[in-house]
DNA sequence: ATGGCTTAGTTCCTAAGA
């Protein structure tokens, strides 16, 4: 089983390079991110005929979050984040597939920092790591999978100095990152690459990409049942480097059937 | 770099992203 988390910016500028992705690689689930869409404007019938159920979580111009299945409607179990009723993004789509719990997850930018932005990221986390702790405790095969904005090592980056002012790498986001994966969540890119420099992200700006300087904030957190059954991880860099690509590139683990 | 692209909506400019 392939799962693979892929923030697209724009489901209705990305569509073609989603619809290839899904005929090419064939992932069984697909966590995606920053559908830039409504609701009602989001794209299931070309998603269904390429194959895949799906559940959304959209909102319009911004944010937005959903869970794709390869010949099987997903089973959503939750859509946002409990602890701040005010919290309008849609930022958090949690479903079950095939046994196995999804969710997609959009976690805030958080720049400029300091500032509203960066504090509602922090409590954002902290919101997320109660969720991740209650699913936890199910003791399934659970991915948390998503752009978490966060960049969790040094090795996880180009440049230290480039970014060091930047939200995605400041103590407090590295720290919320890390509490909620000391809760017995396994990183499983970082399983595989245990010595960093995979970039999952490539600006636009700068001639980001031709330099090769990008960065790991894409990641999937995976449950002890999950863990268990890890066979590989890595990152479809190839598809970064397609006309009218994202800026993020489709990030994935593969599993033994349980 | 207080922003070099890219996306979307209030479109022929502004806001947001990371």
């Amino acid at each position: 089983m392939k799962i693979v988390t892929y923030n697209v910016n724009g489901i209705k500028a990305r569509l073609p390079r989603l619809l290839e992705y899904l005929a090419e690689q064939a992932p069984d689930i697909v966590c995606l991110q920053e559908l830039k869409s409504s609701d009602e404007t989001f794209p299931e019938a070309d998603i269904r005929a390429a194959g895949y159920g799906a559940v959304w979580h959209g909102q319009k111009a911004f944010n937005g979050v959903a869970v794709l299945a390869r010949g099987a409607d997903p089973v959503e179990r939750q859509r946002g984040l409990d602890g701040e009723s005010d919290d309008d993004h849609s930022r958090y789509l949690e479903a079950e597939v095939d046994g196995v719990v999804v969710a997609s997850i959009y976690l805030p930018n958080g720049n400029p920092q300091p500032g509203p932005k960066f504090d509602y990221k922090l409590r954002w986390i902290d919101r997320l790591g109660q969720r991740a702790r209650a699913l936890l405790a199910e003791e399934r095969p659970t991915i948390l999978a998503g752009d978490y904005n966060v960049i969790p090592n040094d090795d996880d980056t180009y440049s230290v100095h480039a970014m060091q002012d930047d939200a995605l790498m400041q103590p407090e986001s590295r720290a919320g990152f890390r509490a909620v994966a000391a809760q017995g969540w396994t990183d499983a890119l970082r399983t595989r690459h245990p010595r960093g420099g995979v970039w999952t992200f490539w600006d636009y700006q700068a001639g980001a990409w031709q330099r090769d300087a990008g960065f790991r904030i894409d990641h999937l957190l995976l449950s002890p049942q999950a863990a268990d059954r890890l066979v590989d991880a890595g990152v479809d860099k190839e598809y970064r480097g397609r006309d009218k690509a994202s800026d993020h590139a489709p990030t994935w683990a593969s599993f033994r059937d349980g």
